[in-house]
DNA sequence: AAATATTTTTAGAATAACCTAATTATTCGA
DNA sequence: TCGAATAATTAGGTTATTCTAAAAATATTT
């Protein structure tokens, strides 16, 4: 088996499960663009490889050692995101799928001294935390932005990077991660919200705004706010 | 056909014709490190495509179109290796097999972006010169180290990097492109040299110096130095 | 629970880049 | 210039990933 065939099916089955639990055959099909027998095919091999636990017509789950293995292809993935907006200065509606294609070529020296230069940064560009060198997925609580109510705010913590337009849309807004925005108003029957952000109205799709995530709560910090001692000035 | 397999014939049939001229089936397979008989086959769908002239038994020519992708390939991979050396401080002996990988990823506009990040840059860092975007490769006049004769000076212009210990071992002597050196003396029988630079005295073995490549006169700047009107200063 | 619809798997084939072994061309040396 | 050595090509296979069409299993609907 080829390494990017595989590292291309655990990536797949790591975010169909982590969006929709069970990973079919079809839904595997459907995300990589092509036919489910491929995919039957290809699992198969996978499970000999114990890198998936497979029953036939029950569908697939990754083992540790796959979920290990796709972890670390997210973070490559995420981190060279961030390289290519922070060093090479590409837009973001653009790194995804440079990414996909850099992420199974990058030497582990490399991604090594790019996660150096850029700090270890903790999230890519549109968001979404990366993992730890040991694949440690740091845990949130989002919330869709639809989900929240007038006169609520909140911070805009990971917008989906799968829709280039979307993001060229939302850059257009001023809407990235980390912006504080306010619900003004919100249409019933999934119509259009009305948001603020810093000191604007802008107007937003139902659709729009289900790829949009937010944090309620400005970010906990463990355990730095609560204690007054730590950072009086 | 697969574009990266395509790609590495191009650039092996380039590199072999500019060291010997002529291209066999058989240098081209020891380069790449397969068997003869699968470079015959894949010669025939290369011709098919008009990448290259394919007359039976008698070796393969890059055709234009072959001659002008394979600059591309090139220009991408010394590219790369400078943005590598300067932007990640990869240690110069690794960007040879890095630039291998990247340089059948990279996008258009990513080049374009590294290109301007780094302000075009006219080598790469062994020396060897960058094709520009239309595929021109500027010529140059070289001479290996060994024909330097004792007392003469000259400037390093490039060194080999195919061989990875190669240049660590130059490097640790500070022999780098640009560097000035004068040459001491010379053994007889392809014996050592003893060559001078930044002041201090270092003995280099025959097969060492014939990696590296002088260029005996400084470096004629395009008609800048003759015309005193300009730069002034 | 039987009939129908959907999903999944199996069977058989295609393509791309390789391989080894056998054959055919060319070249070189005496 | 003829025979041996060398180089190149052909024939027939292999592996990996994909495909379509047909068969089998599961799920749904009435």
């Amino acid at each position: 088996m080829k390494n990017e065939a595989v590292e291309n099916y655990l990536k797949a089955i790591f975010q169909i499960e982590s969006q929709k639990g069970k990973v079919s055959t079809t839904s595997l099909a459907n995300w990589l663009g092509i036919s489910s027998a491929s995919v039957t095919d290809m699992i198969k091999k996978l499970a000999e490889r114990s890198l998936v636990l497979y029953r036939p017509y029950y569908g697939v789950t990754l083992s540790s050692l796959g979920r290990q293995k796709a972890l670390e292809i997210i973070r490559r993935h995420r981190l060279i995101e961030q390289f290519l907006v922070q060093i090479l200065d590409v837009p973001w509606d653009q790194v995804h799928d440079e990414a996909e294609k850099l992420e199974h070529v990058l030497s582990e020296d490399l991604l090594n001294r790019i996660d150096s230069l850029l700090q270890s940064p903790q999230t890519d560009p549109h968001g979404a935390p990366i993992p730890n060198k040991e694949g440690v997925l740091p845990r949130r609580d989002l919330l869709p932005l639809t989900e929240l109510q007038p006169e609520e705010s909140a911070i805009i913590a990971e917008v989906s990077d799968h829709n280039s337009e979307l993001l060229q849309y939302l850059g257009k807004l001023g809407i990235y991660p980390g912006t504080k925005i306010n619900l003004i108003s919100k249409q019933p029957f999934s119509g259009p919200l009305t948001i603020e952000l810093s000191g604007k109205e802008v107007i937003l799709g139902f659709a729009a705004a289900s790829f949009i995530f937010i944090e309620k709560k400005p970010r906990k910090r463990i355990g730095y706010e609560s204690h007054s001692k730590i950072n009086k000035r």
